[in-house]
RNA sequence: GGCGGCAUAGCCAAGCGGUAAGGCACGGGUCUGCAACACCCUUACCACCGGUUCGAUUCCGGUUGCCGCCUCCA
């Protein structure tokens, strides 16, 4: 089966193809960096993450592209407030993106590149819009000539007119239509600035995609990926920049993650009821977070609570446990079982049903039905007297292939190596057989007040953080 | 005013023409020295009203209720 994944542009799904075999050029809208991000910063980045992570399962290479936005009014203002360099105030939290980011389990991309870094591209992108006749300078800025471009409203399904009656659009008397929109704008007074022939200035937010998408990626990409609110109109005004310019196709595919709110109301930046992650990772398993916004399909809103959270840490926990207990089984004990084609099958089979979720528009929901679902034959295949190795061996690959497509590593055995805890469970074994149950009871609590948890089973004690 | 989304068990969440995946929680069993883990069993007339169809949660129309975009925003 193919992947399928809907298109914003076209409001379908559809089979994904494409432009070179077997590779895909991807570009994903970054965070414009004045502060720490906050959950719903994270969800495009852990969502378009998988499915890169999917798309490399499949065996594509993928050039992916991320972006930070690293100067702005609100830099500006940000890092007038602090009394910092912008340059300062971005790479802070750009580090900080990192360390958030990579907490939640996401790869770096390909290439990070920063709207600064490419001041140079962004005027000569500009001036090649002039010189189309799409765009004009207007006392020190540049503006995109919106009704110039035909397309304009194409990806947002608005018709130009209908924006124009909307009519929440600032009326700028520099500005010759209300719908245009800024590609360089002029420097005030102390702003950080750069010299271009229209003066002292800096890019307007949406050239700069446009204009890093086809320095690293070229003319025309695979996948253009998110946040439902930037479809209109910084995605569209970087269609009709980019298509202006280069009178080819943008991106093939625009894809869109939903939204997260909290208790039901949308947060974000500018509502002030926003959650940083820098925050909420040192509160609960990073992992946990990953696994609770995947458990909802990308498009779809993520409602953010305490209890749905936990709920969600449960089930993540169902399935580290199935997973160590294999692993745990498989330390201690060598069994030969009968045929073990049937159970070997039976794996294949919930890693079909994880690819054929994931083949549909990245479905995560099922994808994770399906793991729950290996989970489930794993626990019941550790109820066998005996057990075959090599079939251990594949639940414990498939766990690891298909959590992994999800940037869900399990932890490492090593982690759960502590020798004074092994001494403990020994003794508790030796107070067990001599059935000094108060004794054994007690090595049980005094180790579960530090945290960890023990499971006795038929091959012996495996213990756990928990 | 324009464009769009959602409404499925106590909670979360898939499905989207052939009488409902999965998880969490609850209850009943089994396992256990007791527990934990786990296993088994139990739990839904798919917001409402019409229509199309042999058959609709799934398609069409309407109603109600939430939500989003049209403005910086993931």
């Amino acid at each position: 089966m193919s992947i399928q994944l809907y298109n914003t542009l076209t409001r379908k799904k559809e089979k994904f193809i494409p432009i070179e075999e077997g590779k895909v050029k991807m570009y994903v809208c970054g965070p414009t960096v004045y502060n720490y991000i906050h959950i719903g910063n994270a969800r495009p980045v852990i969502a378009f993450d998988t499915v890169r992570r999917y798309l490399e399962y499949r065996g594509y290479e993928v050039n992916y592209v991320s972006n930070f936005t690293d100067v702005d009014d609100k830099i500006i203002k940000a890092a007038n407030e602090l009394n910092e360099e912008v340059g300062e105030l971005t790479n802070r939290f750009i580090e900080a993106y990192f360390e958030d980011v990579g907490a939640l389990g996401c790869e770096k991309a390909t290439a990070h590149p920063r709207v600064t870094e490419h001041i140079g591209d962004i005027v000569q992108f500009i001036q090649l819009l002039i010189e189309k006749g799409y765009a004009y300078e207007s006392n020190g800025d540049v503006y995109f000539h919106t009704r110039e471009f035909d397309g304009y409203g194409k990806l947002s399904h608005q018709s130009i007119d209908e924006l124009k009656v909307g009519a929440r659009i600032e009326e700028n008397a520099i500005k010759s239509d209300p719908l245009d929109f800024a590609l360089w704008k002029a420097a005030k007074e102390g702003e950080i600035s750069w010299d271009s022939p229209w003066g002292k200035g800096r890019p307007g937010w949406h050239i700069e995609c446009s204009v890093m998408a086809r320095e690293l990626l070229g003319d025309t990409i695979d996948i253009h990926a998110g946040g439902q609110d930037l479809t209109f109109p910084h995605h569209e005004n970087e269609i009709a920049q980019s298509e202006a310019a280069t009178g080819k196709t943008f991106a093939n595919y625009w894809m869109h993650n939903g939204y997260i709110n909290i208790d039901n109301e949308k947060m974000s930046k500018s509502l002030g009821n926003f959650i940083l992650v820098h925050d909420i990772r040192k509160q609960i398993d990073p992992q946990v977070l990953r696994f609770f916004m995947l458990s909802v399909h990308y498009r779809h809103p993520v409602n953010f609570a305490q209890d749905l959270v936990e709920n969600a840490a449960n089930g993540l926990e169902r399935i580290r446990t199935a997973y160590h207990n294999v692993q745990h089984r498989l330390s201690m004990s060598a069994d030969l079982a009968e045929d073990p084609q049937s159970w070997l099958d039976r794996i294949d089979e919930q890693i079909t049903s994880f690819e054929n979720a994931m083949d549909d528009d990245f479905n995560t929901a099922n994808a994770i039905a399906a793991i729950f679902e290996l989970a489930k034959q794993a626990n019941v295949y550790l109820l066998e007297k005996n057990t075959d190795r090599q079939v251990l061996e594949r639940f414990l690959e498939a766990f690891d292939q298909l959590m992994g497509v999800l940037g869900l590593p399990f932890e490492s055995v090593d982690e759960l190596v502590d020798e004074e805890v092994d001494a403990l469970i020994q003794e508790r074994l030796d107070a067990r057989k001599n059935r000094d149950f108060a004794r054994a009871d007690e090595i049980r609590d005094q180790l579960k007040a530090k945290g960890i948890v023990l499971e006795d089973t038929a091959q012996g004690t495996r213990w756990k953080r928990g």
